[in-house]
RNA sequence: CGCGGGGUGGAGCAGUCUGGUAGCUCGUCGGGCUCAUAACCCGAAGGUCGCGGGUUCGAAUCCCGCCCCCGCUACCA
């Protein structure tokens, strides 16, 4: 059996979730949901980044430890995967011990294979903050952004990793594996950003104590973004209660947004090849969602709140959502408008209509049986290879144009529904075999497109299945015309309108 | 400056690699149906495809130049 290993960034926990996490989970669900529905071993993960400065600082701002802080938002991720009808087989927090302890392993295999030195760094300090500034956040006149106080210049001794070594195998490996980052656009990012020549980076911290403790230094600890690329390798180690590595390394899949691209597309690999670790299949990188053309800020009140949205609609309605209405991979604008557009005229009327008029007729007019006779031709034409299809392009990372695929058939549907008029087949009971056939061919018609929709709306379809009493979401049973369909049940409302 | 992406009817997008009736969704207008969550279906109006030049029988699509918008440009997780 082949297998399937899917991953979401690990959030970082010093701030509150938002719908930009809740985006890259879905995603990745909707692949998880995918290929176990293809019968593969999947295994789904995401998580939390808990150590690195900007934690301990928040932590420090509240007077509390960062453990606290961390313990307090890790609960807030933990509980956002369920509420979104997230299927993640593991929920990975950095200060696990066993992480940690990996962390140590790893990274010591890449000291012992000759990929770290000690060296100096030098930069802007600030001492109330007991730490060093990026160049890019350091305020005009060399000023703290916190503080608003002048900055040092100050050099502080710690380990670098030996990146500028992995130049030319991160170039073959970018020349051999085209797909290795996608979409195209991003690939070319992180070629171009690799041909500008990669640097030295630093691998240790020496002045922050909140961090994994470097083994053979114990007056350092690993610099965040280590022990966070990590996590995709340690966890498969202990997730289980066995160690999965052997079966679901390496990933598939890491399913990120466009900030930390060059983490993933170029410190990940040569990372791992370092510490002559196999390298994952792809990193897909997904775009913002804006609203209204801006970037989202709570300043700006702008907010598409994730909470709220399933509060009212469901999750279904918001997975359902982001994932049509912005091409997955590019940025694309979101807002409270659009989502209620999009609720409205397609889950509403397209689809949750669609089902509320096929099993309706089928009771009205059959008291609920539908027959066992051969589907009608025409339609079963316009369904075929649609499952395969489907499988490339999510093989593709390519969401939207899938899950827009299998609405086309939903809207033929209905439109098949107009084309046989059966409440007028229903007056001539001369036609009462056309009828069964125009039913029968409904009701197989509304089964494929729910299998096919599960990993998008996993709750609507799981009623809907239900309700038509073909309960199989397998991918191979989603060939129009291979379902059983002999009686179906009424059904609520699957997206009621005044929600 | 460099690198990457984009500019197509009112809005959002596809089409550009592999030149040849400019397509989809929403919105607007008109019509049809009555099974259904006042839902569904059909039709119409609406575009000098950023600007200028070139190649070609023919260019949104290829070539040259220009304008505008966005992202990246390393220690920020």
């Amino acid at each position: 059996m082949s297998s399937f290993y899917v991953t979401t960034p690990i959030y970082y926990v010093n701030a509150a979730p938002h719908l930009g996490h809740a985006y890259t989970t879905i995603a990745a669900d909707v692949m998880a949901r995918h290929h176990r529905q293809r019968g593969e071993d999947v295994f789904f993960l995401t998580g939390t980044d808990e150590h690195g400065e900007p934690v301990a600082d928040a932590a420090h701002a509240l007077g509390i430890e960062p453990q606290e802080l961390a313990d307090r938002n890790a609960e807030r991720f933990k509980a956002l995967a369920p509420q979104l009808q997230a299927s993640n087989d593991f929920f990975i927090r950095t200060t696990d011990p066993q992480h940690e302890a990996k962390v140590q392993e790893v990274l010591g295999r890449v000291r012992e294979n000759g990929f770290v030195y000690e060296g100096m760094y030098e930069g802007w300090y600030c001492p109330r903050c007991a730490d060093f500034k990026a160049e890019n956040e350091v305020d005009e006149g060399n000023r703290c952004p916190i503080h608003h106080i002048e900055l040092t210049r100050e050099q502080e001794e710690n380990y670098f990793f030996r990146l500028s070594a992995f130049q030319e195998p991160l170039e073959r490996l970018y020349a051999q594996r085209e797909d290795f980052v996608a979409p195209r656009t991003r690939y070319n990012e992180a070629l171009s950003f690799l041909r500008s020549g990669l640097r030295d980076v630093p691998l240790t911290r020496h002045k922050l104590t909140w961090g994994v403790k470097v083994p053979w230094d114990s007056e350092h600890v690993f610099y965040v973004w280590f022990d966070a690329l990590l996590n995709y390798y340690s966890a498969l180690s202990y997730a289980g209660g066995e160690d999965l590595t052997r079966r679901f390394w390496p990933a598939s899949c890491h399913v990120i947004a466009k900030d930390i691209l060059r983490f993933h597309a170029v410190y990940w690999p040569a990372l791992l090849m370092a510490a002559e670790i196999e390298l994952p299949e792809r990193v897909f990188v997904h775009g913002y969602l804006l609203m209204d053309g801006e970037k989202m800020s709570k300043s700006l009140g702008n907010v598409l709140d994730p909470f709220a949205v399933i509060e009212r609609f469901g999750a279904d309605a918001l997975r359902f959502y982001l994932l049509r209405d912005v091409p997955f991979g590019q940025d694309g604008s979101v807002s409270t408008a659009a989502f209620e557009q999009r609720y409205e005229s397609e889950l509403a009327n397209e689809l949750g209509n669609l089902a509320s008029r096929v099993i309706a007729m089928v009771g009205r007019y059959r008291d609920g049986v539908v027959l066992g006779v051969q589907s009608d031709e025409l339609l079963s034409a316009d369904f075929e290879g649609l499952a395969e299809r489907v499988s490339e392009l999510i093989d593709g990372v390519e969401l939207t144009v899938a899950l827009d695929e299998i609405w086309q058939r939903v809207r033929r549907l209905n439109r098949f529904v107009e084309e046989q008029a059966p409440w007028q087949l229903a007056k001539d009971p001369a036609r009462a075999q056309e009828l069964d056939r125009v039913l029968a061919t409904l009701a197989e018609g509304l089964r494929v497109v729910s299998v096919l929709l599960h990993p998008y709306l996993p709750e609507a379809t799981t009623k809907l299945l239900a309700a038509l009493g073909a309960p199989d979401l397998s991918l191979a049973g989603a060939a129009f015309g291979a379902g059983k369909i002999e009686r179906v049940s009424t059904i609520e409302s699957l997206f009621p309108k005044s929600a």
